[in-house]
DNA sequence: CTTGGAATGTCAACAACACTGACATATTAT
DNA sequence: ATAATATGTCAGTGTTGTTGACATTCCAAG
């Protein structure tokens, strides 16, 4: 299916993008995403969580003390969505929910230690994946991988991104 | 952040991963993966369908006449789900449900003229976003991105992929 | 030709996770 | 005092996934 031409479009630098080539990325997307959720999905599974409870884990961890609205735009679901998670979160004993020191409106969150274990279990099978997939693609495709993800991303969610990460990956 | 450091592992080619290099992949596909969906989600939105819909036109689009059960498997949900699906798009006219003329227990999906209309449309908009993100990121990163997400896909999914996209992508 | 199994469709119930809208409370800012 | 902010909560709804059960249709093997 015109891969000669395809290849040589990759080696010149040239891109004549066909419908069809965009096509496969797209499909590409749909089913890594898929392995990209199997691994943390079979853990959250056992403890009847879920996907949402990961993303709060996730996020709670990567920013410890940051607040309900911080995450809420981080996120990007409702107050309402991200209340029900975090309820049970809390309840469970695995999130601190400390009023803020400088504004007690503010809630500040942070994991306990059985918080930071299920984060950690959730992120080493997810980091496993991620490792053989970066391994087997080389340095090369790691540092395009992330190029072209950033590129996908909404300007407003990779002004969290960039947040996070420092604006730089690999 | 160790930048340097990172760099210079990237330029070697040696791969010294760290957590935190690993998590930021994770962070990358997640708020990416909000953006690949976000434009065809405003599209159904207006008409009242779901990602599931999406899906499905993608799938049978790209496999004029499959079965039920081929969709089934391609999109890993149950039969029950995907006939829910299934059942308004028939209902709606989008898509022919035609029995088999070798096995009569098939049934062999295809588009109609309205069918092919929404679906181009969806696709159009998720093709102009990736347009736009292979563009920015050029042809080198757009390889890697592909290598990079077909290292990740479960095996069973990567069969699918494969069959559908001819193995080979840009 | 009967029978077993495969492919499909459908019903019911349920759960996770998103949404909207409304309302309460505490706190801070004006 | 009053307005705005941050949070929490209640109620209702919708999409998409799940299980389990059951019927139908049809192919293929005995």
């Amino acid at each position: 299916m015109a891969q000669g031409q395809n290849r040589s479009e990759h080696t010149h630098g040239l891109l004549f993008l066909t419908d069809e080539q965009l096509r496969k990325g797209i499909e590409a997307m749909f089913f890594a995403y898929r392995g990209f959720t199997a691994d943390p999905d079979r853990i959250l599974a056992e403890k009847s969580y879920g996907r949402a409870h990961h993303r709060a884990l996730h996020f709670i961890q990567r920013s410890p003390g940051t607040t309900v609205n911080n995450l809420l735009s981080t996120l990007g679901v409702t107050k309402q969505s991200l209340n029900r998670v975090l309820r049970t979160l809390i309840d469970d004993g695995l999130v601190l929910n400390a009023v803020g020191t400088k504004d007690k409106r503010e809630r500040h969150l942070s994991l306990t230690d059985a918080g930071r274990e299920l984060e950690q279990a959730l992120s080493n099978a997810q980091r496993d994946r991620m490792r053989k997939a970066y391994r087997q693609a080389g340095a090369e495709a790691v540092y395009g991988f992330c190029t072209v993800l950033e590129a996908m991303m909404d300007p407003e969610l990779k002004k969290h991104y960039d947040q996070l990460t420092g604006g730089d990956i690999v």
